[in-house]
DNA sequence: CTAAAACCTGACGTTGACGTCAGAGGCAAG
DNA sequence: CTTGCCTCTGACGTCAACGTCAGGTTTTAG
């Protein structure tokens, strides 16, 4: 498949797509005219990719975790990277649930006149 | 108390505070001197703030719902916004735990030689 | 065959939350 | 008084993950 067709499929940019191909994220087969070819299987890479990246991890730590993360093996240091931005991670949802009960607190006491509980249902 | 005590109680840069008083964010009362003062009080706010930031909200998005977040009162106009970004806080959790939980699964998987279940505690 | 649409490689622009530097003034201690 | 630290106001620098534009080639639809 062709880098416009993985965009919409992924929901992402080609100019995205090109970006995590110069950091060394994404790779590509060249047609003989020079234009990238993908294969089905890095749809879920690319999905990876934004993943990590939502999580708060920079291109630098995704290219060093990617290999061990798709193929499941893992040296020691890589392990001891993995459990640091496990703990990143674990931290900022800890610090996100007090945030987000802050704002629950806020709006259902600053909110007794609509249904009852939850004024925005899901 | 001077702007370098507050900054470091509570941890934040000096220049951090400066820009939250550009953003609108942070009031100071001045000296005859032009130095700025603030009363104790402001301890929390700063940390308020610093805790908005780091759940993702702008400075433009913090100074909209910071009056309501320290008094109480809200307006329905406020009330969307509060739940809009608790809405985005939420989605913003799940996504990190399914992230932290996948990394998870390679660390417990890929780590067989160590105590038993999580090689790294707390 | 031709025009539109997609692709290519640079390369500069954007945004937010600050960092950093320059140059000048304030403030307690010795 | 002066030494040293703190503070002030601009104002430019930074960094990451792209957006966007220019100028040119390639593929596809009709």
């Amino acid at each position: 498949m062709r880098i416009g067709d993985l965009a919409s499929r992924v929901g992402v940019s080609v100019r995205a797509l090109r970006y995590y191909e110069e950091q060394y994220l994404l790779a590509s087969v060249r047609s003989p005219s020079g234009q990238r070819q993908y294969p089905d299987s890095v749809v879920d890479r690319v999905q990876l990719i934004q993943q990590l990246y939502s999580a708060g991890l920079s291109s630098r730590a995704i290219v060093e975790l990617l290999p061990c993360v798709e193929t499941g093996d893992v040296t020691p240091a890589l392990l001891d990277r993995l459990s640091a931005e496990r703990g990143r991670i674990d931290a900022q949802v800890s610090t996100l649930v007090k945030t987000r009960d802050r704002l629950d607190a806020i709006i259902t006491t600053a909110a007794p006149a609509r249904s009852a509980g939850r004024p925005c249902p899901r």
